[in-house]
DNA sequence: CGGTTGTTTGACGCAGTTCAAGCGGAGTGG
DNA sequence: CCACTCCGCTTGAACTGCGTCAAACAACCG
């Protein structure tokens, strides 16, 4: 199935697969289902049964706080395992919602269980995707305490061009983001207004401008150092930045 | 010994273990080392091999910025497996460093993945508890981003007392976190001198104080309240508040 | 007793918020 | 085909939480 392609290259990224494991691996991906933009894919505070891989689209994980504030606190690309770690930690702390039309892949725990047992080397790409997202956690955290609204937001196009370059969802330095200055507000923990100004001074400046959901980064290098950013902590290993 | 008390207790409290696989985790904390406050445990950038867990005092995953600015991204007490991660990824995309003196056993990853070979739950309580890592990054995003000042301040001395209860070092409504106030500027994302005046509100408001290094909840109901603080996303079970 | 490290206080400035209003495009119904 | 509405984007002005700078103070230690 053409859908799993991001799935599987995530997963190969560090470690080339047998293929006795990615035929597992794509195995489990069966039962899919689609979501509306702002539906919730897994709600807080569920019980689930099985995991959710991301197939298309985009999500978020995120939490929300009285008075209806909302904090995203992860993006959530094709090919990510966006609530693996319900298979051992119940109930869900954080909702995971769809900001695009998403087709996932649901794989009962029981399944998951099982295809690690018989292959431990897709247990440990599992353990290791899980670890790849604190790492991911982690930046975010950097970002919102100790850096300005412009560099952070910088810092994640940087960040979401490479992750999607990595599973082939991106070519060159532009690629499809279709969320709201609302979502992208929730995400960077600011105001929309300000997200507004950030992105066209980002855009004057000649980094980055973001028209109709797509993104395009101008001049990468310029847009790498005002972020400040470097790719080691996505794990990835060598090209997949731009050129 | 002593010391491996608190790391046991963190690893069972959610499913008990058997004396089996009880012995064997006692047994892999074999080698440990002290380090002063302010070393670093493990610098940024190093490719370990071997995990660190602590026995005693406090630590923190921080990165370091450009310009010396530092964030830290969580606080490890006793029995927290505080680099377990570096099993799966290299190289150290943070350091892990001593806030105060800290005593803490370094295990070779190969005895690491022996053990998990030889006790898959073992395996699966590792997996659980850098699962728990990644909760806890988490709500620090959500702390971050959308809680004032003084709301994250009193959030993290909830979570301190709650995760220090849970490994049996605090009784009550106290507990030694003998940080300065620039330790605790930097896991904000605040300055200095405005760590210093939200402690003295939450003082006057009755709800915590710290001094000497000491922590004294007055009030775990208003403080609670005050910081929005449910205990969930710790996955730690009951038992784990104050009355 | 002086040096060093951590805490406290005050004055001032700025990054980012809030409020409020206007604008433009897409969908919908008459 | 136009009118109406909704939603997202944009702009301006006033406000504020928190940072910065600078200095005094307190505790510890050799």
């Amino acid at each position: 199935m053409a859908t799993s392609t991001a799935a599987l290259r995530k997963l190969e990224r560090n470690e080339a697969l047998t293929d006795d494991e990615r035929a597992a691996y794509v195995a489990i991906l069966g039962r899919t289902r689609t979501f509306g933009a702002r539906e919730d894919i897994m709600p807080e505070g569920a019980r689930p049964t099985f995991s959710t891989v991301m197939l298309t689209g985009v999500a978020c994980r995120y939490r929300t706080m009285l008075e209806g504030r909302r904090q995203i606190v992860s993006l959530q690309f094709a090919g990510d395992m966006c609530d693996l770690h319900s298979l051992l930690l119940q109930p869900m702390d954080h909702a995971i919602g769809a900001l695009t039309a998403c087709t996932v892949a649901q794989i009962p725990h029981e399944t998951v269980r099982e295809v690690v047992r018989r292959h431990p080397r897709l247990g440990e790409a599992f353990w290791r995707d899980t670890l790849i997202d604190g790492a991911v956690f982690r930046e975010w955290i950097v970002s919102l305490g100790r850096r300005t609204a412009y560099v952070r937001v910088a810092h994640l196009f940087c960040e979401a061009l490479v992750r999607l370059r990595a599973v082939g969802l991106a070519e060159g330095c532009e690629f499809d983001l279709p969320l709201t200055q609302a979502d992208l507000a929730d995400a960077f923990g600011l105001s929309i207004v300000h997200v507004n100004r950030v992105l066209q001074r980002l855009r004057s400046d000649g980094l980055v401008s973001m028209r109709g959901g797509r993104v395009a980064i101008h001049d990468w290098r310029g847009l790498k150092a005002a972020a400040e950013f470097s790719p080691a902590y996505l794990h990835l290993g060598a090209d997949v930045e731009p050129a």
